[in-house]
DNA sequence: GACAACCTGACC
DNA sequence: GGTCAGGTTGTC
């Protein structure tokens, strides 16, 4: 589900709640296809201290006072919902966090795509360097840089390529390329200095003003406290097929681009 | 670069 | 019944 915007929506919520608590209990409601929940894996995390909740790109990174982490990537349902004490588990609840101070956590994920993984610090590291740069922590010229030679053609798929910069998915790669103006199949090798420049900071803007409504909620999302993000109603192209462009009124279209439905104006867009 | 795979549910 | 869904990975 979530991109940038809303998994920073939800760690800085995880933040507030979880860092310097202790686990004090995890209870199993269902095995996942991801999600490693043998006894190993609980004991390895009853009695750890949270010690901060970090993000990168779309990944959750729990650091542990062992020096692990506990990493959690949602993909495209996955939930952490805070619950009371006599909350009772829902159809695809997967399991629950008890922390010191009575604070209660609920994993859960419908399609089951998601996962939480125990790793230590190499392993993190080596995951963490495959990333390109945070958008909103670089300059836009940073951002530009990656779309010089992507290994890719089209825009839009480099855009959705976490290792050219990390935390663009579907929803807010249309976004930036309606407000940079450039057609998502575009030939990366066709933009000018201009245009990537452009770009970037299309991709910057529509992430910060995006984070400042808590996310978009287009389906399932919903954050830590079972809110849905706002920015679905400031949308410009995304699920606005066949509606007219917010600029000059042209019909928006929707194609298939690198197997990702997109959503484009074929006026504004060149 | 295309395509299937992982899984469940909503919608036409 | 078929199609599609905020993601990623592996195989031609």
């Amino acid at each position: 589900m979530p991109e940038l915007p809303e998994v920073e929506t939800i760690r800085y919520q995880l933040a507030l709640r979880l860092e310097g608590t202790k686990i004090e209990d995890i209870v199993i409601w269902k095995t996942g296809r991801e999600t490693p929940v043998g006894r190993e894996f609980v004991q390895s995390l009853i009695g750890r201290k949270i010690q901060t909740i970090e993000r990168r790109a779309k990944l959750l990174i729990w650091r542990l006072d062992d020096d692990r982490a506990l990493t959690a990537h949602l993909k495209m349902t996955g939930r952490f919902v805070f619950v009371n004490t006599d909350y009772q588990p829902a159809k695809h609840d997967r399991m629950l966090f008890q922390l010191s101070g009575g604070t209660r956590l609920v994993w859960a994920d419908m399609r089951q795509f998601g996962f939480l993984r125990l790793v230590d610090q190499e392993t993190l590291d080596c995951i963490l360097d495959m990333y390109g740069p945070e958008p909103l922590e670089v300059e836009p010229a940073v951002l530009a840089e990656r779309l010089v030679k992507p290994g890719t053609r089209k825009v839009k798929v480099a855009l959705l390529n976490q290792e050219v910069i990390a935390g663009v998915g579907n929803i807010y790669a249309d976004e930036a390329c309606f407000r940079a103006g450039i057609h998502p199949t575009r030939n990366l090798g066709s933009l000018k200095q201009d245009d990537r420049l452009r770009l970037a900071q299309a991709i910057q803007e529509v992430l910060r003003e995006s984070l400042a409504r808590k996310g978009t909620s287009a389906r399932q999302y919903v954050d830590t406290m079972g809110s849905r993000g706002a920015f679905k109603d400031f949308l410009r192209v995304y699920a606005r097929a066949k509606q007219p462009c917010l600029i000059c009124q042209t019909p928006i279209e929707k194609i298939l681009v690198g197997q990702r439905g997109t959503h484009f104006c074929p006026v504004c867009q060149r």
